[in-house]
DNA sequence: ACTCTCTGTTAAGCCTGTATTAATCCGTTC
DNA sequence: GAACGGATTAATACAGGCTTAACAGAGAGT
């Protein structure tokens, strides 16, 4: 998943980056409304973190333009304590969450998820594709009642997937969205780690739960059962 | 703690009413679906036990007016095996957890506990994974009938992680709980203690507590037994 | 002052993921 | 049906994360 960070305080900004790398996420940062605009219009990111306090109302108006360009990207904004008309209007200007700083990271970790996971239309930690499972919390992927064991970017890939299942996803879009920066094109690790997915998820062959749609990218079965 | 336990086969009931007030929960029993929703909307529940095998699928509906009336409280849903469309459905109602039927008793226990733990944010006096025992009241750690010493940092450790039991903990996240400031990112000490944690709780190394999940931390067995 | 225990550092070595390469397979197009 | 290009898969190299032992320094207790 891919994170947009925007913030102007230089020390809290590396502090929270740094913090949500560790817990997984790709993240770009800005400094500034203008900068942050750049990122989420050209980058193809998954949730923007918005500091409202940022000089000059850039954060509120960098929410504006956001939405003006028919961009659905969740965004969580930060609000200074006992500003409560800015995040107001932040969330009029069609922000969908808020924080009041101080705050704890692991809260922020948790808005990050639960939006995150909401946007894409999963209201549970738990996802489902037939007999696939996949808890984003405990991160942790059943096949049946067998737990697999995945690596860490054999994760990201099926939580991705997962999470978007149904749609077609190039390959392209998912390197943008598990890499930290644009990777090496004639490379093709992600065919890789399909492979090995399949292998992992599908041991048998019976289900086949990720398909090709050649020159197009994968798609991820969306199985109620 | 205050448990709701929905279960229409009297026998059963009894026996894990009995067993959870053993325990030191108190039970309010419930026979059907609408007899469950009144204790729930009525008594403070802190966590409710419901079979979706109840007569008329009252435990459905059960869980779907609790959450309609914005009730927060823990829900852990029973069903036969086999029947897992019958435990996607409950998980997508709003259920948090589920048990498949038949059960030994210690894997509801370990459960109840960890879904009250995690979702009142406090602490049970008890926490267990397997033969390991965590008395967070007297500190004191058991592995099957032995007592274990631990040094208040080892116990530090053990405690966060046996809270947070299933989680994947990242040493980030370990150190921010443990320590008070930031920690030189460059130390190896969590890996350290890691290492003196699995020779002290699982000295023969054949329960295996503390699985490494490379590249994104920790995570504590959850376990029965 | 001496000892003992605990914490955290260093460093060596192991091992697992990751990404590359390359051989092969399959579909599409002509 | 041949040729091309994309997709699959196995094998492998390498980096860097993880483990572990050994030890130094701090601090408590005697």
């Amino acid at each position: 998943m891919r994170l947009l960070l925007v913030e102007d305080e230089q020390a809290l900004r590396d502090s929270l980056s740094q913090r949500l790398r560790d817990e997984g996420f790709a993240v770009d940062e800005a400094g500034d409304g203008p900068e942050g605009l750049y990122f989420a219009t050209e980058y193809p990111i998954d949730l923007a973190i918005v500091d409202l306090g940022l000089p000059g109302f850039s954060g509120m108006s960098l929410i504006e333009q956001v939405r003006e360009q028919g961009l659905t990207v969740p965004i969580l904004i930060l609000t200074a304590r006992g500003n409560w008309e800015h995040k107001v209007a932040g969330l009029e200007a069609g922000a969908d969450d808020y924080l009041v700083k101080p705050f704890v990271v692991e809260e922020l970790l948790a808005r990050v998820n639960a939006l995150v996971r909401r946007s894409a239309g999963w209201a549970q930690a738990v996802i489902r594709s037939g007999p696939i499972e996949l808890n984003t919390k405990s991160q942790e992927v059943l096949v049946g009642d067998e737990s697999v064991e995945l690596t860490s970017f054999e994760y990201k890939v099926v939580e991705y997937l997962m999470m978007h299942a149904g749609e077609v996803i190039s390959k392209t879009r998912l390197t943008e969205h598990i890499y930290q920066q644009d990777y090496d094109r004639d490379s093709n690790v992600i065919e890789v780690f399909i492979g090995r997915l399949r292998k992992k998820l599908d041991p048998n062959g019976s289900y086949k739960p990720i398909e090709t749609l050649r020159g197009r990218g994968y798609r991820f079965r969306l199985d109620s059962q």
